[in-house]
RNA sequence: GGGCCGUUAGCUCAGCGGUAGAGCAGUUGGCUUUUAACCAAUUGGUCGAUGGUUCGAAUCCAUCACGGCCCA
């Protein structure tokens, strides 16, 4: 870093700095000013040794003369939250804390604003209402903030805001601290549960030349001097699985997928999924493994396997209710009859009534899932897994031994919602180059989420993959439910947002 | 893409055809072990943008931008 500390901001006086000045944000530059003239106005070297949320679980509870008696000098930093004169609150990483400013210091610390980075040292107190507060012997400010914090009472609550600028929601709010803290302990929770069972994890390209593993449309994007399109994934599934045929028995990915749809409050552009691949293992091992894992994550990280989300229950402690995708629809809708379902005309014709819009060249399997998705799927509240889906909209997916018409596949739904999707893989390379040709086909006849025919993943699956069972769980969707958030906006730290022009 | 709702001070909000308001924070002073600290005074606005209607528009109408909810 070169010295510029004493020398103006070059952005000062720039135009785009100019555009939302105002009187609060000039005040605070005039103070800064003072402390540039004084000497170095945004000093380093001064470490807390303890933090907030520590000290008064250890020694919030002591009385105020044992305190007095143990004479504890501790340094804390943070952000100024509260300034009531004599007691500040001073907010860190963990938590809240009291200073206390006698009168002399009170008059040094004039400049101070809320929102400034502090540092102090002194001696641990206990005030007459019982709560704890360092006294300020000794301290330091670090960085003047320059604009002015939100409402201290309500706090930041335009959404746009709390999206757009998600630091200030950040300092802000307690609740979007836990939704991110969760998050960070869900995908924490995952990779230890997954490393404990051995699974590797690995990292494949975000950056495909054929977009693979789902149906989905994807971005495109351009490398200049291959001078080429290429892709953003919209799964790694295929990668993941030419590791398997590499010798990986147990691979898994938490990554970020990217998919070129609707934005909505479950769907933002780019995602994150955790996928993993057990070999030797089929779609019946994967779904007692993702019971198991979802009720370890929610006592581990909630302390408990009930979920409330928007008023609703959901309990993870019970066994998980597992249905074919077929008697659910008879379980849901008491006046179709399994014979009507089975046949393509009679779905068809139930469809119809539905006020569903088939296209020509759906087949009963696909007739079947839009009756799912508009009668089921939205009623599978507590954790369920709905099995068997049609071979026709799983392509990567091994076909029943018991009936080829549909998958060893399963999908998990909790409050209505898809979470996750998983299936005995597919490693018959000969059939799976069949469903590239069919996709390509449906892709050619104007279906633009159809699949691309991937030549060298055949390839892999030529040499042998061990027969192998696969998952992807949606991350955002899991910590929405976790945290009791709406929105998926609101576990995505920089949800996706439209440009605002001035 | 369609429908409904929103956008007013730094933040949270009222005002809904007749002089642009409150609380918080800010500034000045007082008080000084507070707890949404308190007391007094006080500053602060392109009412999202652009057109229109009207003697007069934050308010009514139209278009646009951004956001939220619902639907596709």
């Amino acid at each position: 870093m070169t010295d510029q500390t004493h020398t103006q901001n070059p952005h000062a006086d720039s135009p785009e700095t100019a555009v939302d000045e105002n009187r609060l944000i000039a005040e605070r530059r005039e103070k800064l000013k003072a402390l540039r003239a004084e000497g170095q106005a945004f000093p380093n070297g001064f470490r807390p040794d303890s933090q907030a949320t520590a000290l008064i679980s250890e020694y919030g509870e002591l009385d105020k003369e044992t305190l007095e008696q143990r004479d504890i000098t501790v340094a804390v930093a943070g952000r100024l939250m509260l300034d009531r004169k004599s007691f500040k609150v001073l907010q860190d990483q963990s938590g809240r804390i009291q200073i206390y400013a006698a009168k002399p210091v009170q008059q040094a610390t004039r400049h101070w604003d809320i929102g400034d980075i502090v540092w102090v040292r002194g001696k641990l107190c206990k005030s007459g209402k019982g709560d704890l507060y360092v006294m300020m012997d000794e301290y330091q400010l670090l960085t003047k903030s320059l604009r002015p914090l939100p409402e201290k009472h309500k706090g930041l609550t335009d959404t746009e805001t709390r999206y757009r600028q998600r630091y200030v929601d950040l300092m802000t709010n307690d609740d979007t601290r836990r939704t991110f803290r969760i998050r960070a302990q869900i995908i924490s929770g995952i990779r230890r549960y997954l490393a404990e069972r051995g699974f590797i994890e690995a990292e494949t390209p975000m950056l495909q030349v054929i977009p693979g593993g789902a149906t989905a449309r994807p971005f495109i994007t351009h490398h200049n001097s291959l001078d080429m399109d290429m892709y953003l994934r919209i799964a790694p599934e295929l990668y993941l699985k030419r590791l398997v045929v590499g010798g990986f028995d147990r691979v898994f990915e938490i990554n970020r997928n990217f998919r070129n749809e609707g934005l909505s409050t479950r769907h933002n552009p780019e995602f994150t999924m955790v996928e993993f691949y057990q070999a030797y293992a089929d779609y019946n091992d994967l779904m007692d493994l993702t019971e198991d894992m979802l009720r370890t994550l929610a006592r581990d990280v909630l302390a408990d396997t009930t979920v409330t989300y928007q008023g609703e229950i959901f309990d993870f402690g019970k066994p998980f209710v597992r249905m074919s995708v077929f008697d659910s629809i008879l379980h849901f809708n008491p006046d179709i009859s399994a014979e009507q379902l089975a046949d393509e005309q009679g779905a068809r014709d139930i469809a119809s009534k539905l006020g569903i819009a088939l296209k020509d060249g759906y087949g009963l399997g696909k007739v079947q899932i839009e009756i799912f998705e508009k009668t089921v799927e939205h009623r599978l509240l507590q954790p369920t897994f709905i099995t068997q889906y049609p071979t026709e909209v799983s392509p990567l997916a091994r076909r029943s031994d018991a009936n080829p018409f549909v998958t060893d596949r399963f999908e998990f739904f909790v409050g209505g919602r898809e979470i996750a999707n998983g299936f005995s893989e597919l490693n018959d390379a000969e059939d799976q180059a069949e469903r590239f040709r069919n996709q390509v086909a449906e892709k050619e006849a104007g279906d633009d989420e159809a699949m691309f025919y991937d030549e060298d993943y055949v390839t892999a699956l030529e040499y042998g993959m061990p027969p192998t069972a696969g998952e992807g769980i949606g991350i955002d969707r899991l910590v929405m439910l976790f945290t009791d958030s709406p929105s998926i906006r609101d576990v995505i730290l920089f949800p996706h947002m439209r440009p605002v022009g001035r």
